[in-house]
DNA sequence: TCATTTGCGACTGAATCGGTCTGATATCTG
DNA sequence: CAGATATCAGACCGATTCAGTCGCAAATGA
């Protein structure tokens, strides 16, 4: 299929969740967890990744919690998704450490290699920011047919 | 993840093999999958598929197999994709009958809907024929932030 | 010191996916 | 007509992936 994962989705609700409550205290994963009825345990692992990825900023500790890293508007979708599901790559062939089999044979390896590009491009457009405001202006990306 | 499926990888192979090889003889699975290296039985299921939503016309018998059934510039990546592995959703929320549970809480839908909406553009933008030729001039996608 | 909270890895059950097999049907060829 | 060649449809299986859980260690505030 062509879908997110859903802890990639948790990722992004949880981001933004820490946007809306910025400057005021730092949010613990069972905060965030219970205000969307998502179990405590699987956000709290989503907030990990995150924090490893350095979009977020863990507090220890009692009355502790999960900080942004960065203003929301410094933050895209594709580092929130990636930081959690990997590197996006819509073929399995063009992993970073071999390729398919019938790497030279196959002949949808270049155009799908730019179809990827656009995709990239999309999700690197949409910052927290743009998912936080009500009026949405319309950006151009540029694809690469 | 975020991944084409490996069927939906042979159907855009598969497409545009009978593009290059239209106006001569019906392609049969075997002949497409031998040339390759894929699954002879996997390759007439993807086949089978594309048939029954009238992107490629099956021609039974001996001497049989496959022709497209439009023109190349007429038919997109969206189009072979979603007829292998369903409609292009990247959220699993915004399925066509039903929500997720939370979904009044879920303050992402609509920011991934329009990320959806551009995906798609981009995936009905491209065509087999874009994916035939050689040159690449580049096209605007309009994304709605 | 103690409660709270993150960090990390191991684990499990379920769902999906890649791929195979069987049998039926249609059609060309000799 | 007989047989070879293809598509068509659905059941089936093993492997991988994914969602979600658990336990324990480490950090830190009260």
């Amino acid at each position: 299929m062509f879908k997110l994962s859903k802890k990639a989705d948790y990722g992004l609700i949880a981001v933004k969740h820490l946007a809306m409550h910025r400057d005021q205290h730092a949010c613990s994963a069972t905060e965030i967890a219970e205000e969307y009825g998502i179990s405590t345990m699987l956000m709290a692992k989503v907030l990990q990744k995150l924090a490893r990825q350095r979009i977020v900023t863990a507090k220890h500790g009692a009355s502790g919690g999960y900080l942004l890293a960065k203003e929301p508007s410094q933050i895209t979708a594709l580092d929130v998704i990636s930081a959690i599901d990997g590197p996006v790559l819509i073929t399995s062939c063009v992993t970073s450490h071999g390729n398919c089999g019938a790497a030279d044979k196959c002949s949808v390896r270049e155009p799908l290699r730019r179809v990827n590009e656009s995709i990239l491009s999309v999700l690197s457009t949409v910052t927290i920011s743009h998912m936080s405001e009500e009026q949405h202006e319309p950006v151009l990306v540029e694809l690469q047919t």
